[in-house]
DNA sequence: GATGAATGAGGGTTCATTCAT
DNA sequence: CATGAATGAACCCTCATTCAT
């Protein structure tokens, strides 16, 4: 519930990352956010187009005239966060952290906590939705590893590398590293949005906690 | 399709584990093994009785003669696998451990990766139906809550502030310790059974070093 | 409920009236009694044989040993009624009523009250099944209308005729006169047993206002 | 069949009955009036929609879209039947009669009997329908019991009793009275219209013996 | 004779999609 | 552009009936 009041921003923005530039009509918008929520809720297969259209307040029609079958609509929905997942792995050039000290790990992956934190919490229904339905849909598991696994795990790796390069990270292969560390972001968004989605917690400290137990994870000291 | 072998050893299991101790006729395996592979393929709701009757040789109401509903049929395949996630955190008295030296977390830690990783290459399959299905059946939720979440989380916790108490693991609230723990598991399973399900790896390896990480993590020194 | 108990009685009629003399076994029995019980509670395309066969505790293939289909079922039950409906019109000969004096008519009437009455308590659900099944059944529909329609009205004109002709019964038609008596006495039957059916009363007061009621109204004085 | 015609009237007059007072679409109608003559020949338990549809010349879905289930079907059909079978009982008050001479009751039952001949002529098959269902349908027969039974016994009771009062009734009890007059309407009914649907009737005439054999019967004389 | 697993046609109902208005 | 009635295939499920045991 708590989610909700943000979404019509981001929705705005879905419009533009559209091929199309055109703006979204009202009744296309109450659509989106409608599908959203009962996909969220029921799964793909799950919802009916005539429920999302009467939780919209328009005509079942008016669906399939905004996107051609119920799977349009669904990637509408779901494909521009695909390539939004990857976020501040692609920030404005991060070769300057190779250059600084040590600590700039350490900021570097705070840096990324916060802003993924943000991220999952004003995207949280959709991001369930992409995952439910990624098992489903081989295009968009092909768009997700190639946009996301791959983007990530090569901008991950190269930082890592550098580190291990500077003797700061233990000799275990660059790959294992990486997936210690997506694990323990992932970890810490699921504990926190999906499984104890009501439990109140110190975001900072949490953080903190988290990257203590990276960065001495990886020391090997 | 290369974890199908070992199904029928399972499903029998499977019928042992029901109340009753009847034996399962080939037309009813048959069923449930139709079902697994359709339900993995396609999801619950994506999935017909008359594809899976089918598949599995037998008239579609052969299906409904065996189980009430469609539901049902979801249900005896993933309600007995709730109960046996927890695998090794109810072995046998884990007292001794706690006695012994430190090395013991990391034999502990080593047992439960290997017989975690043997159960999920067995069970592969109905582990991926339970955890699609989970968010959408929500007395499959409760029921992994009680019987898994609570569980597990329990037993680490004892274990983790026995560890605490020797000053060998980082002042940290429990609760992330545990996280820390289940997520670096969970990122090893998911990698390699989920991810990369045809990449070949030395699992002993793996293993090590994972430990290793968390043990690195956990020590703060 | 308390129309149970001489159903067995009866329904070792029904064996003996069937063209087999051979005696019932105890299944066959308890399968009657089952399906005159589901029929009368949900008519005949509303029930199952399913549930029959749970009710009378055999196995479902049981019924069909004995009875080729479901209709057949039905019509085991349904058909030895229809000729005992005409009951006591077929009395040991009735020619000495019409020799006697006016009393006699409704002496007739009383008796035929009182012995219609018993026969609809004995077999109320049977009629009940009989008379929801005759509009869809056109073999029950002729056989009743032969067996019993033309069999009462005939029996009954005869007699009304007797009593024209000795002036004692108005000048209208006397199939008018027959159905004056035939929907008194329904009138009554369908009171008591099946519009109040909890309500006690004074059967033989009944009777009698009935009969004043019909004897009035054919003497037209 | 030959009843058939005057239906699109009264069809029409159903949707007024409705709460909504929105006209019927064409294919509404269509389905409505296949769906009278498919229950009426084979009861609400024997008919599928899929016959019904055809029938109706429409797609099966077609009738899911204008009422949810078969029952709510059957309903629509036969629910503002059971209001309107009281009929001339709730005529423009009948104090005036009261006040009146004898030959009022005559005049009354006279009417009455017009009246609910044209009626069920106009509606058999609906009638058919309700009777055939109210045993199996619980709310049906309370809506019967409640809107018709208890309705149109008040007001007959209310006449008789008047007329008991005057002495040109027999002192029988009111609801055996009740009883005689309705069995006999019923009788007539039945008897032209179900059970010799075919057969000529001079209608005037037995509506007048009927009254003339009622009035002698009730007045004792 | 009795069983009950198996059948497959058919049941009522849902649903994504179309199209005339 | 929006509507919602109409579609018909597909859905889950029930059922009368069969037949090997």
């Amino acid at each position: 519930m708590s989610q909700q009041e943000p979404m019509e921003q981001w929705i705005q923005e879905l419009a533009k990352l559209d091929d199309s530039d055109v703006k979204m009509t009202e009744k296309q918008l109450k659509i989106i956010q409608a599908a959203v929520e009962i996909f969220a809720e029921k799964g793909f297969a799950g919802s009916s187009t005539s429920e999302i259209a009467q939780r919209a307040g328009v005509a079942e029609g008016t669906i399939f005239r905004h996107y051609k079958t119920k799977k349009d609509l669904l990637l509408s929905i779901v494909a521009p966060m695909v390539s939004k997942l990857i976020g501040p792995f692609v920030w404005n050039e991060f070769k300057d952290v190779l250059e600084k000290d040590h600590s700039s790990l350490e900021e570097f992956l705070y840096d990324m906590a916060i802003n993924r934190i943000k991220f999952t919490h004003k995207h949280l229904k959709i991001i369930k939705i992409l995952l439910q339905e990624i098992p489903f849909q081989p295009d968009l598991k092909d768009a997700f590893k190639r946009q996301v696994g791959m983007k990530i795990f090569q901008r991950l790796s190269e930082i890592i590398e550098y580190f291990k390069s500077k003797g700061e990270v233990i000799d275990v292969p660059t790959q294992s590293v990486v997936r210690f560390i997506a694990s323990s972001f992932i970890g810490l968004l699921a504990s926190h949005f999906i499984l104890m989605p009501d439990q109140p917690w110190d975001e900072e400290k949490e953080i903190r906690d988290m990257i203590q137990f990276i960065m001495n994870g990886l020391s090997g000291k």
